[in-house]
RNA sequence: GGCGGCGUAGCUCAGAGGUAGAGCAGGCGGCUCAUACCCGCCGUGUCCGGGGUUCGAAUCCCUGCGCCGCCA
């Protein structure tokens, strides 16, 4: 009996979860429930990450304190997980007390130990990414190589890691261990560990969002440093070191290609300087991607987990928890454990029928069936030999693999073994041609069907728990005892009574209809788009008369602020050239921060008539474009004009 | 720009000097216990292009193209 640990990424609230992050908490939870039932004392951390510059923004922009964002958006992830099935032992938040307990810990033994020092921080801040770049990783020296948005220049004061330090000890670990799989991933980290490690800034001064550094009050700590952490404050690490000292090292990280860098080099050094042992193995696997775009937050190509549930339900006609199920199934099967894979409903649909509909529940239904046919209420086998002896021969070649499989952590081979040997016994339903044998033989492989059925659905528990439960509980197989112990031919309980109303498990898919149906309703949607399009952007005729009693100006924005009292204005005092500069309230604040709009020139509407806003009168109306994704586009002279000039 | 990977049947991929494979899809046959299912059989391929080494290259080498990853 030994024991295991497995976790997944926590996953950052700033965007719901998609696909991806479901995929991830799947594969842990496959792992998961295949030690449970092997005996191991099993530990399964996932959760989500809160703090950062980033969700201080998106709250701010929501106008919700990011507490009350982060409880929002974790709740999302935490009812996704639960949908899913997912058998965590802890779902933890990095704004949990203990975590942030732990996380104040670890800072204050690695800054005792010199390992954290003090400093001055000058770079490049993309806040989509949480992360620095130097002026040379920058495209066209100021946007993120990553988000192509705008980075921030900083230079604060601010405490660093000695990521250096660890470097030797990193690689001689790598080459001892290879933890890290698969293998180009390796490669890629020990390459860039090799390449040599700067250290890293863990805290930030301007961002109140965060844990708060023990010895310097004004910091938080950075927020992959704090995100980290959560693997060892999981558990036990440091308050309740006999919990911890059980589960650690024995830890798989499932994690993603895209935060390789961060657990591979950042956290093992981690670990290393406060004298842990590093992780047991790194768990790397690809992207889902959906029309060859990545599916994630920064894409803005999402599909809804919950609304994937439902689709799968209510197209194949099978419950949710069933549905759940099929997607567990496809998405382990044919997911990107290795390089990327294509997400479609076409891919899970035909994996569906041919390994679901055809093969699983058609063997249930077929033996079922013909059992019925022939009258029989419950079966026994009548005696053993050739027709146990066959089945004991197919069945062990592949608990054998399956079993192989899970030591390597390989989920996608383990239920690979098991679809086969679903293959399998069809075929040894068609060799033994139960139809035209004598009654006692008929009766034996009708046995043995069923309960190589048993042994399959055992196989298909850690991925399928719901509809392998309900297909043991249907044979009368679904007493709890000793998992591996029942796993060997010849453990079904008998007489198996033969059960009555049995429906096919899964009904078919008619793929090609429902892409059909698809595509009929994506044009009708496209057509409504466009109607939509070409309705706002007719125009309406005017005489020139009513064009000239606007007033257009140019303004010289002079002074922005922040309106006091609302999220989405900014207070603008712009210099129309009336000696006086007008205060105007606009609501770009999402868009646009006041310090950048100072010094701009924009036009404005100079007769409008006043109007108040929240308590403060705004004395005209600046123009903008809006963009396909709604957002102002500011409209300014192409060359420098004097504030006050007309426009015509 | 540097390093690495990949490009094989309609699709997903395996094969790493001896003349091309699996699953799915497609075609045919069998069976009739089963949801047009299951079982068996079948084909199709300039193995990305070009050049070279070799008796022999998908496989090794060079080169071009395309895609991807990591690093600049």
């Amino acid at each position: 009996m030994g024991t295991y640990y497995v976790t997944t990424p926590i996953y950052y609230v700033n965007s719901k979860p998609h696909i991806g992050s479901a995929y991830t908490t799947i594969l842990a939870d496959t792992l998961a429930r295949y030690h449970r039932l092997i005996g191991d004392d099993t530990l399964f951390l996932t959760g989500t990450d809160e703090h950062g510059v980033n969700i201080m923004r998106t709250a701010e922009k929501l106008g919700k304190h990011p507490k009350e964002f982060c409880d929002e958006v974790s709740a999302v992830f935490r009812k996704v997980f639960d949908t899913y099935n997912i058998s965590y032992d802890r779902f933890i938040r990095t704004t949990d007390e203990d975590h942030e307990k732990v996380v104040q810990h670890v800072f204050k033994t690695m800054y005792e130990k010199g390992d954290i020092y003090k400093g001055e921080y000058r770079g490049f801040y993309c806040p989509k990414c949480e992360t620095f770049y130097s002026p040379d990783e920058l495209v066209d020296g100021k946007y993120c190589p990553i988000h192509g948005i705008e980075v921030e220049e900083v230079a604060e004061e601010t405490y660093f890691f000695k990521w250096s330090k660890y470097q030797d000890a990193l690689i001689k670990w790598y080459e001892e261990k290879k933890a890290i799989v698969p293998e180009s991933r390796y490669n890629e980290i020990y390459t860039f560990v090799k390449n040599g490690l700067k250290d890293v800034s863990v805290t930030r001064i301007t961002v109140p969002w965060g844990i708060t550094v023990p010895i310097d009050p004004k910091h938080t700590v950075y927020v992959w440093f704090d995100a980290l952490i959560n693997y060892i404050t999981g558990a036990g690490y440091p308050f309740d070191m006999d919990k911890f000292n059980k589960y650690w090292p024995h830890v798989r990280h499932i994690l993603g290609k895209d935060i390789l860098r961060h657990h591979a080099a950042m956290w093992p050094a981690m670990l290393m300087s406060l004298g842990i042992e590093p992780p047991h193995k790194l768990i790397v696997h690809g992207w889902w991607m959906m029309g060859g775009k990545k599916m994630s937050k920064s894409g803005g190509n999402i599909a809804d987990p919950l609304e994937l549930v439902k689709e799968v339900s209510q197209v194949a006609g099978i419950s949710e928890p069933f549905a759940v199920d099929v997607i567990r199934y496809f998405v382990i099967i044919d997911g990107p454990q290795k390089d990327d894979k294509e997400f479609s409903m076409e891919l899970l649909f035909k994996r569906y029928n041919s390994d679901l509909v055809n093969d699983y529940g058609n063997l249930i239904y077929r033996i079922v069936g013909f059992a019925k046919k022939k009258g029989i209420s419950e079966v026994s086998p009548v005696f053993d030999g050739e027709y146990k002896d066959k089945l004991v021969d197919i069945f062990n070649d592949y608990f054998d693999r399956y079993r192989k499989a899970f030591d390597e952590d390989d989920s996608a081979e383990a239920l690979r073994q098991a679809s086969e040997f679903v293959k399998a016994l069809n075929k040894y339903v068609d060799e033994t041609k139960p139809w035209s044998a004598e009654p006692d033989v008929r009766d034996t492989i009708i046995y043995y069907v069923l309960d190589g059925i048993r042994l399959a659905s055992l196989m298909l528990m850690p991925f399928i728990p719901t509809v392998a439960t309900h297909v043991l509980e249907l044979i009368g197989a679904s007493e709890a005892g000793d998992w591996l112990d029942a796993l060997q031919v010849g453990k079904l309980p008998r007489p198996v009574s033969i059960p009555v109303d049995m429906k096919p498990l899964f009904p078919r898919v008619d793929v090609n209809k429902y892409l059909k149906e698809i595509e009929k309703a994506e044009k009708k949607e496209e057509k409504k788009k466009e109607e939509k399009k070409v309705e706002e952007n007719k125009v309406d005729i005017i005489e020139y008369d009513d064009f000239a009693k606007i007033d257009l100006r140019v303004g010289k924005i002079v002074e922005a602020d922040k309106h006091p009292n609302a999220d989405k204005l900014l207070l603008l005092k712009v210099d129309l050239g009336e000696g006086q500069p007008r205060t105007i309230l606009a609501g770009i604040a999402a868009w646009y921060k006041p310090e950048e709009l100072v010094g701009k020139e924009i036009i404005v509407v100079a007769n409008l008539k006043p109007r108040k806003m929240r308590g403060i009168f705004s004395e005209g109306m600046l123009l903008a474009a809006t963009d396909s994704s709604g957002k102002p586009v500011l409209l300014t002279p192409s060359e420098y004009v004097e504030p006050g000039a007309k426009v015509k």
